[in-house]
DNA sequence: ATCTATTCCTGGCTGC
DNA sequence: TGCAGCCAGGAATAGA
């Protein structure tokens, strides 16, 4: 399912290869872009209104450059020379002729982390709804909302407000960075528009993981369905805020540093 | 304000 | 071998 980083290496993809070239009766291609998960591709050269491409992936939509429409094929964007195709097996996916984007909250790596912070600043829900509300913060999907809230220790039923959102921006800025650099992650049959896998699902500490030993401390990692999603945490890395009375689960690390506790400052 | 359930959709899996 | 039944989940929607 493409998220933020699986759409960003597609983005690049089409970038590098149809800037500039023509689509028959909509103009030449000047920009690709993406905002969350949502791709976006303007057009120039017509004044023309809705001249730009939104395309919402949902879960299985791809972008295919070159070749023939396979039996997925939902559109085709006949590029000179080079037909980019829109296949997807769910139809989940939507791609549109429109001017605007759909109403989608900040994107999630953008985003300057005080900024971020005051989104969770507050709030009572719980941390993982919160990150797949789209119209919150937008790019992150299940898997690397599973991801980051692993590598920043925070169980995934921690109220917002709880939660010290600097930090954990600075964990999921990280995190995406380092998937974007690996291409995404490929989980059954994401690929990039040349058919290239990504990596980063070598990377994946909990997700798709339930029963096998937690990376950082061996503890199984445990599944859960939250905000009607499959949920996988580590449940000594990711003790639930505020802790359970004596509740005495501690991962098992040096402490070297101070040891900063999940509060508002 | 925040939650849950339901709908869409189809390949892939399970079990008989 | 075949088939019924369930699962996965992004997003919209309705209802508690």
């Amino acid at each position: 399912m493409p998220e933020l980083p699986e759409v960003e290496t597609m983005v690049r993809v089409l970038a590098a290869h149809l800037l500039a070239r023509e689509l028959p009766g909509h103009g030449r291609l000047a920009s690709v872009w993406r905002h969350g998960k949502v791709a976006v591709l303007d057009f120039s050269g017509l004044a023309r209104a809705n001249s730009r491409l939104v395309a919402r992936l949902g879960m299985t939509g791809t972008f295919r450059l070159g070749g023939d429409p396979g039996p997925y094929t939902r559109q085709t964007l006949p590029f000179g020379g080079l037909p980019l195709h829109f296949d997807d097996i769910r139809r989940f996916g939507r791609l549109q002729w429109q001017d605007a984007l759909p109403p989608i909250g900040p994107d999630v790596f953008s985003l300057p982390r005080g900024e971020f912070a005051a989104l969770l600043a507050g709030r009572d829900r719980r941390i993982k709804a919160l990150l797949l509300d789209q119209m919150t913060v937008s790019g992150l999907g299940n898997i690397y909302c599973d991801e980051c809230l692993h590598r920043a220790g925070i169980h995934p039923l921690t109220p917002a407000s709880a939660i010290d959102g600097q930090r954990l921006h600075r964990v999921i800025r990280e995190t995406l960075a380092e998937a974007i650099a690996d291409g995404g992650s490929t989980i059954s049959d994401f690929v990039d528009p040349l058919g290239r896998a990504g990596r980063f699902q070598e990377r994946h500490r909990v997700y798709g993981r339930a029963g096998k030993p937690c990376p950082q401390c061996a503890t199984p990692i445990v599944r859960v369905v939250a905000a009607q999603r499959g949920t996988h945490y580590c449940p000594a890395c990711q003790p639930l805020w505020p802790p359970e009375n004596g509740g005495s689960h501690r991962p098992n690390r040096r402490r070297t540093e101070p040891r900063l506790l999940p509060s508002s400052g």
